[in-house]
DNA sequence: CCAAAAGTGTTGCTTGTACACCCATGT
DNA sequence: ACATGGGTGTACAAGCAACACTTTTGG
């Protein structure tokens, strides 16, 4: 059926391309790939495949998370659809951004380091090959918005983790600082946090909880994680 | 050069649908087009069309409109990529659906009516092709969302427009009822619109001052325009 | 006069924000 | 002892929601 060509119009190809963030060490950090031939030798891109014939958007990007990642559960999310006519080199592709995040402890490493894949910290990127720079960017938006509607970590952090990590990483998501004692609370009075009898003693002194997310992850507060500003 | 097959991997249409919104007589309404052969006789659908060699999905889509509405100038967002491989029943076809908000009173009627097309209220839709249930969906939470972050209004209410007017638009598109005096409040504080010293009286005894989006509309106010509830 | 919308004002509550402050402990 | 993060409390301001109230005018 999908061989057919009923239809008095031009085909195309159609690609997937996936900003996958992860968490590491303070710093966001998405998985970009190198270019090894010319054109654009040396640049990096994100991480694609070409959709298939038997499968959606979602499931190719599924496809090419596996083979890069080695993990099959993973937070997947459209961002938009990238269609200049000419921004790919080589042919006409339509491509749909997705953004991806991937606890980074649980990774397969040597799958990746295969791929010569590297994780950069989004503060510092490279050049990217065609518009995966507006790609990147529209996927940290959506990220960020992503974030400020809901508690995110569950997908990006380790599975126990204190309030300071968490924190952090919304840190290293907003590029801002925020208030210890108020992020605290409000991060709790979602009612998705679930306090640990153990403490991380590696970090501070005085050592603190870990939290994980509860199993029912219901919000409790209606209302948004974080207000604009 | 779009013509080249460089990638070993298989071609598909691609279409984009386009959820026309305009807003007349109270109601939100949605424009559909009806499908007059079988299968889905009967059904109505979004207007859609396909992405040609030379064009991207956002120019794709204001051909689309340009064919049907006679409106060049229209506010256009992608919401999503709609690729299940049996969506459609002629041939794989990978979608792209849209939002498109249109001043209802300035569209091309003849044009419509040549097509077809029909103005539906969005509270009481019929059954749509297809996955252009889904789509239509997808587009109202696009309208919403939007609609919660700035003033909108421009593209659907006429020029001039009464406070009431655009409360009502609101309790339209979200279908429950606001205040009208903290509504008004909120909508002035954002200094975008402009009060007229032309009054609407057909709709009030008193009369209602006319109001119209300033020319340089800047959102003083940086907050967004309604809270989640 | 009455109804209905226009427009303004008031009040209480919730929430965010900016802190102060004590606690625990490794160095 | 002291620096550092953990954790709690407080005080102020801003914003929202509910609603009272006055104005205007056509019917």
């Amino acid at each position: 059926m999908s061989q057919l060509n009923i239809y008095p119009h031009p085909k195309h190809y159609v690609a997937v391309d996936c900003a996958i963030f992860g968490y590491e060490e303070g710093e966001l950090k998405i998985l970009l790939y190198p270019r090894g031939f010319e054109p654009s030798l040396g640049k990096w891109s994100l991480m694609g495949g070409f959709v298939q014939d038997n499968e959606s958007v979602e499931v190719a990007a599924r496809r090419v998370l596996m083979q890069t990642t080695g993990l099959r559960e993973i937070y997947l999310e459209q961002v938009a659809a990238f269609s200049e006519p000419d921004r790919d080199d080589g042919a006409r592709v339509i491509s749909i951004a997705f953004v991806a995040l991937i606890p980074i402890h649980k990774h397969n490493k040597d799958m990746v380091r295969e791929s010569g894949a590297v994780w950069w910290s989004v503060t510092k990127l490279p050049a990217l090959i065609f518009d995966h720079t507006a790609m990147v960017q529209k996927a940290l938006e959506g990220l960020q918005h992503k974030a400020t509607n809901e508690i995110i970590g569950k997908e990006l952090l380790p599975s126990k983790f204190t309030l300071m990590q968490l924190r952090n990483l919304y840190e290293a998501i907003f590029q801002k600082a925020f208030d210890p004692g108020n992020f605290r609370k409000k991060a709790l009075s979602f009612n998705v946090l679930e306090k640990l009898n153990i403490k991380n003693t590696t970090e501070s002194k005085k050592g603190a909880y870990y939290y994980k997310f509860s199993i029912l992850n219901q919000q409790d507060n209606k209302s948004k994680f974080l207000e604009n500003k």
